[in-house]
DNA sequence: TCTCGTCCATAAAGGGTTTCATTGGTCGTT
DNA sequence: AACGACCAATGAAACCCTTTATGGACGAGA
C-alpha cells in the first residue's frame, strides 16, 4: 500500500496525494476530501523511510544519558521523553555511561541514525579537558545540541540549567544562619554542577566570613547506589575527629545515607544533625524525618530545552543559554525558620 | 557524499560498495580493502534513511513503558536499552501513561516509525477486559511483540517474566515461619503480576492452613510516589482496629512507608513489625532498618528478553515464554533464619 | 486576447539494496 | 589440448516510497 495506490483510488496524482498529506494548501477542498477518505478506507499510512529520505529527517531526537537507572536522570529523560512527543518528534534514548570513548560512541551513533537534535542529559558530558570537548562542537556543526544543567559557550550548542552555585549558597546559608558552622559538605561529582554547588558552599562561608575548611568539603568515590558505603564514610570522617553538625549533600541519595548514619549513631534530626540533600527526589519523602532538599527545578528545565529545541529546529533564533533558580525546600532534617538552637 | 561518489573514488560499481558495506563475502580482499580505504579517507557514513528505506528497517526497537521516571520501569528500560545497543538496534522510547488510549496512540506511533519490534515493559500493558488487547494482537501482526514482566498467548507475541506467584508465596510463607500470622498484604497495582503476587499471597494461607482474609488485603490506590499517604493510609487501618505484625508490600515503596510508618509508632523492626518488599530496588538500602525485599531478577529477564527478540528477528524460532524465578533477599526487617519470636 | 492564479500531473531527485546478467578463472573430463 | 561446468567477483539496472521542482491546463478578470 503506497502512496500509487492512494493516488490511482483517489483518481489523483502522487503529487497531490502527498500534498494533502503533508498539509499543503493547494488543493480544492473536495480532492483533499476524495484522497483522505481513501487513505481512511485503505488505512494507509506513509513509508515513514521514505518519508525521511526525502525530507532528509524523520523527527528523531537523540537523547544521550549516562545511566537512565539514576534516579535523577531517568525523571529528566522522562520529562523530556513527554515533552518531544508533544512537539511530534520521537526520542531515541542511549546510554552512554560515563566514559568518554563510550559517550562519544553513543553520539556518532546517534548522529548516523540522523537524528534532527542531540540532547545531553547530564553534566558529566563536558569534559574537564576542554580538548574533550571538540566531540561536542563537532555535533554541532550537524544538528542543534542541547545540553542539560550544563553550561557550553558554543555556536548551536544551547544550555538550560539550574542556577546551582547560587541554590547551594542559599542551601549553606539557611544552614549558617540556624548557627550551624561545621557543615560537611558531602558530593560525588565533579562535574560541571557539581563544581558550582560546591563553590556555592564554599561562597556562603566567605559571604559569612566564616573560615573555610578543606576537611569539610568530602568528595565520596563509591558507587552512587551504595547507600551503606556512604555510611562509612561518614562513620569514618567521625571517628578520625571530623566534627560536624550538618551535612548538604550534593545528592540526595547521600543525604538519605546521612539521615541512616544519624539513626545508627543515636543522633537527633536536626538537633544534633542537620542535612540538606540535593534534587527534592523521591528519596526526600522516604526518609524519617524528610528531607530539607533543595528542588533544582528539572520539570521546568526539561520543557523549556525542549521548546528551545523544537523552536530552533522551526528555524527561529533562540537564546543559548536559559536559567532557573533552585529553591530550598525545607522538610524535617532542617530546623524551621526562626529556630535557634 | 554517496555511494556514487566512493564508487568513482574506488572504481567500482555501487554495488560493490554496498556489499562491502554489508559485510558481503562475495568481494575480493584487495577490492574490499580499496573501498574501504576510500569510505576512511572520506569519512563516509551510508545514509540510514536511504538504507532503511531499502532494507526496510533501521534497527530500531520501540519500548513503550507507563512511565520511565517509576524506579522499577527505569532500571528495565535502562538494561533494555543496553542490551538492544550491545546487539546493534537502537532503541525508541515511549512513555504512554496508563490509559488505554494513549498506549494505543503510542504503540501506532512506534509501529508508524516502522521499528523492528515493539517491547512493552510493564504487565500493565495487558487489560482487565481481554476484548482491550486486541491492540497487542494487531501490533503482533505486524512485528514481534515483547512482554516484560506479562502473560500473554498469541503468535508473536513472546513473554519474559518473574514468577511472581510463587515469589510472593515464598515471602509470606517465610513470615508464616517465622511466627506471624496477621500479614497485612499491600498492594498498589491490579496488572497481572499484582494479581499474581496477591495470589502468591494467598496461597501461602491456604497452604499452612491458615484463614485467610480480606481485611488483610489491602489496595492502595494513591500514587506511587506518595509516602506519606500511604503512611496515613497504614495508620487509618491500624486505628480501625486492624492489628498486624507484618507487612509484605506489592512494591518497594509501599514497604518504605511501612518502615516509616514503624517508625512514627515507635513499633520495633522486625520484633513488632516485620516487612517485606519487592523489586529489591535501591530504596531497599535507604531503609533503616534495610529491606528485606523480593528480588525479581530485572536485569535476568531484560538480557533474556532482548535475547529472544534478536533471535526471533534473526528468523530464528524461540520459546514464546521464559519463565525466571524470584528470591528472596533477606534484610533488616524480618527476624533471621532460625529466630523465633 | 492576454495575464494571472489555482490546482494538479509529470518526472526528477533522494541514497541506498538487491536481482540478474556477465566476465573470467578453475577444475575435471575426454 | 580442448571443452564444458561451475563458481567467485563484479556491474547495470530495477526497486524501495516519498518530496518537490517544473510546468501545463483551465478559468477568471483586464
Amino acid at each position: 500500500m503506497t502512496i500509487y495506490d492512494i493516488s490511482k483510488m483517489a483518481g489523483v496524482s502522487i503529487a497531490t496525494v502527498s500534498r494533502v498529506l503533508n498539509g499543503n494548501a493547494n488543493v480544492r477542498p473536495e480532492t483533499r476530501k476524495k484522497v483522505l477518505d481513501v487513505m481512511e478506507r485503505c488505512g494507509y499510512t506513509p513509508n515513514a523511510f521514505a518519508r525521511g529520505l526525502g525530507l532528509n529527517s524523520m523527527n528523531t531526537i537523540g537523547i544521550l544519558c549516562a545511566d537512565s537507572s539514576d534516579l535523577y536522570l531517568a525523571k529528566a529523560v522522562y520529562h523530556i521523553e513527554q515533552n518531544l512527543r508533544l512537539g511530534g518528534y520521537r526520542s531515541l534514548l542511549c546510554c552512554t555511561g560515563y566514559e568518554l570513548e563510550n559517550k562519544k560512541n553513543s553520539l556518532s551513533l546517534l548522529l548516523n541514525q540522523k537524528v534532527d537534535g542531540v540532547i545531553m542529559v547530564g553534566s558529566n558530558f563536558i569534559e574537564e579537558d576542554d580538548a574533550d570537548n571538540q566531540y561536542i562542537r563537532d555535533a554541532a556543526q550537524q544538528v542543534p545540541v542541547m545540553l542539560l544543567n550544563a553550561d557550553f559557550d558554543y555556536p548551536n550548542v544551547y544550555c538550560t540549567l539550574c542556577d546551582d552555585f547560587k541554590a547551594a549558597q542559599e542551601a549553606t546559608l539557611s544552614l549558617i544562619e540556624a548557627g550551624i558552622a561545621d557543615i560537611l559538605y558531602l558530593y560525588n561529582s565533579r562535574s560541571y554542577s557539581g563544581k558550582n554547588k560546591l563553590a556555592g558552599y564554599q561562597s556562603a562561608f566567605l559571604q559569612k566570613d566564616l573560615p573555610l575548611s578543606r576537611e569539610y568539603q568530602q568528595y565520596y568515590a563509591g558507587s552512587h547506589e551504595d547507600v551503606d558505603g556512604i555510611c562509612h564514610f561518614l562513620d569514618g570522617l567521625r571517628r578520625s575527629g571530623l566534627s560536624f553538625h550538618a551535612v548538604f549533600a550534593s545528592e540526595d541519595i547521600l543525604a538519605t545515607a546521612a539521615v541512616k548514619y544519624a539513626r545508627l549513631n543515636d543522633l537527633k534530626i536536626p538537633e544534633e544533625l542537620s542535612i540538606i540533600g540535593y534534587n527534592n527526589s523521591i528519596l526526600a519523602s522516604c526518609c524519617e524525618p524528610e528531607l530539607t532538599s533543595v528542588d533544582n527545578r528539572l520539570e521546568d528545565i526539561c520543557r523549556q530545552l525542549v521548546k528551545t529545541l523544537i523552536m530552533t529546529l522551526g528555524g527561529n533564533q533562540m537564546p543559548q543559554k536559559t536559567i532557573f533558580s533552585g529553591r530550598l525546600i525545607r522538610r524535617g532534617t532542617t530546623a524551621p525558620l526562626n529556630h535557634e538552637l
